[in-house]
DNA sequence: ATGTCTTTTTCAAAAAGA
């Protein structure tokens, strides 16, 4: 009797985004995860390291490429690629030649173009770091309506720092002043959305909170009192291969856990 | 106000960013 043969699974790309806070000591994490879920493409924020301490070694024995840009301390991106190396396209975000924070990272992968962003937190609000943010977030808004406009597949993964609705944060007035909920940042989110960007996750998850960050203070992980801060944007040209969304929570349980847990989605191929 | 975690400045302890 001949063997049935199983129809072949149909391709799909997933792209993850993840806040890693630290890519020098929180490695074993990271390799774990990559072994674990096996992203084509993943994203990374607050490297919180030069570029000469990105560990490209780890990451390419992991059977990652990859593009950084790294800073001292605080801020940081990177984007990787399973057996490839992502083509740069960018390193900063375009709009003010002062800006010395390093927040955005772009790059070509499998026809698509991928962005890992890192928003200014905007904290203490209001005051010039909230101004910041709000212009860091124009400046966004501004490259995103390019790239629309040129109907390029594009995703726009990483930290934004805001909450986009209140579904995004528990029931709590205890985050009333801070820069994440508040309706300036969120009316920027909303404009992305609204001009045609497709938030993945929430598209996909209508109803339910979908957090990916818990604060490290006063137990917020083991009382789900989490923020929705990640997000994948999709650009209307890729949109339509989107296939699913979620969020890897149990990486925020694990000892010595970044406070953000990755999120990803999964793609329809774009044909090239 | 505080809570947590970590790095930085500068060589202890306090501030800063998140």
């Amino acid at each position: 009797m001949p063997v049935k043969r199983r129809p072949a699974e149909p391709p799909s790309l997933r792209i993850a985004t993840f806040n890693i806070n630290g890519i020098v000591r929180r490695l074993p994490r990271l390799l774990d995860w990559l072994r674990d879920t096996s992203p084509d493409v993943v994203c990374l924020q607050e490297l919180k390291a030069p570029d000469e301490c990105f560990p490209a070694k780890a990451i390419a024995d992991a059977g990652y490429g990859a593009v950084w840009h790294g800073q001292k301390s605080w801020n940081g991106v990177a984007i990787l690629a399973k057996g490839a190396e992502p083509i740069l396209t960018r390193k900063d975000l375009p709009g003010d030649p002062d800006d010395q924070e390093n927040r955005y990272i772009e790059a070509a992968v499998e026809g698509i173009l991928v962005a890992s962003l890192y928003a200014p937190n905007g904290n203490p609000q209001p005051g010039l770091k909230f101004e910041r943010k709000l212009a860091w977030m124009n400046r966004l808004l501004l490259h995103a309506a390019d790239l629309a406009a040129q109907s390029v597949p594009a995703v726009l993964a990483g930290d934004y720092n805001v909450t986009p609705t209140d579904l995004d944060i528990y029931a709590t007035r205890s985050w009333g002043k801070d820069a994440l909920i508040q309706p300036e940042a969120r009316a920027r989110f909303a404009r992305l959305v609204e001009s045609g960007w497709i938030d993945a996750i929430r598209a996909l998850h209508p109803d339910r909170p979908m957090y990916t960050f818990w604060d490290y203070m006063r137990r917020r992980w083991e009382r789900d009192a989490g923020l929705r801060l990640d997000h994948l944007l999709l650009s209307p040209a890729l949109a339509p291969n989107l296939l699913e969304a979620g969020v890897d929570r149990d990486q925020r349980g694990c000892e010595g856990a970044s406070d953000h847990a990755p999120a990803w989605i999964t793609l329809r191929p774009v044909r090239r």
